[in-house]
DNA sequence: TAAACATATGAGCATATATTCATATGAATG
DNA sequence: CATTCATATGAATATATGCTCATATGTTTA
């Protein structure tokens, strides 16, 4: 695994006893995963402002109830998003606030990256 | 594509016209998606304090110098790390203030969330 | 300049993930 | 209580992604 290049293994070591717990970096890890595709981030967007039903949101991204309905369902389990039957429907909203918080850290960063040498 | 379900089509429809630019919703998605992963979180967790180069990281992190390196690339082409050569090595340094502002932001979350039903 | 070390990168493979299709569940309504 | 509308979900498929292996590139030093 660890390859024989090491510049400095005590330096190493020393930060290697001192991570993050492996798990705690998998939530993260997980947490940012949820941000990180373009019909989450496009449903978290539009639910910003505004409580939405499924069917809504679909409409509103033009993309299949199905596919949305899965999305939402990662985002439920992920505790990004709440949602409550009203009748036929089931109104989405935002979880809390760090979900607008990382959202809108996110959205600065890009646009001050904005004609940067990027990608 | 869109179902024929949709509870307020005129809604919708005003929501998607002012729905942000498509590409930079993928771009923020691409932003979080460099976040999304264990192994490249790892990356940023441990350059958070300081500068390292890569063999380091590799041996802290307890991976393969090739796996590290190419994830490297990806946090590089995404503008999240910054590279300079010092001799035969190269040391990574997190590019700005918005890594570190995500990074927290994000374990402050999961941090709130302890205890709670999660996934 | 040959050898050794540190890093980068392409190819291949295995796994993860997003969408679609078909269908199930749940609620209102005739 | 059958039908219709809204949503959820399982299976299948296509694509994306991360890791390993082998090797290339770049830098120092003997």
């Amino acid at each position: 695994m660890t390859d024989k290049c090491c510049v400095h293994p005590h330096e190493a070591e020393i930060i290697k006893n001192n991570l993050p717990d492996t798990c705690q970096l998998f939530d993260l890890a997980e947490l940012f995963k949820m941000f990180g595709d373009s019909t989450r981030i496009s449903i978290i967007s539009v639910l910003m402002d505004r409580t939405l039903c499924v069917g809504d949101i679909a409409a509103a991204l033009d993309m299949g109830q199905s596919a949305i309905s899965h999305q939402l369902r990662l985002l439920r389990q992920s505790g990004l998003v709440r949602c409550k039957r009203q009748g036929k429907t089931v109104l989405y909203t935002l979880a809390d606030s760090h979900v607008h918080d990382i959202y809108r850290l996110g959205w600065e960063h890009i646009n001050e990256k904005a004609g940067e040498a990027d990608d």
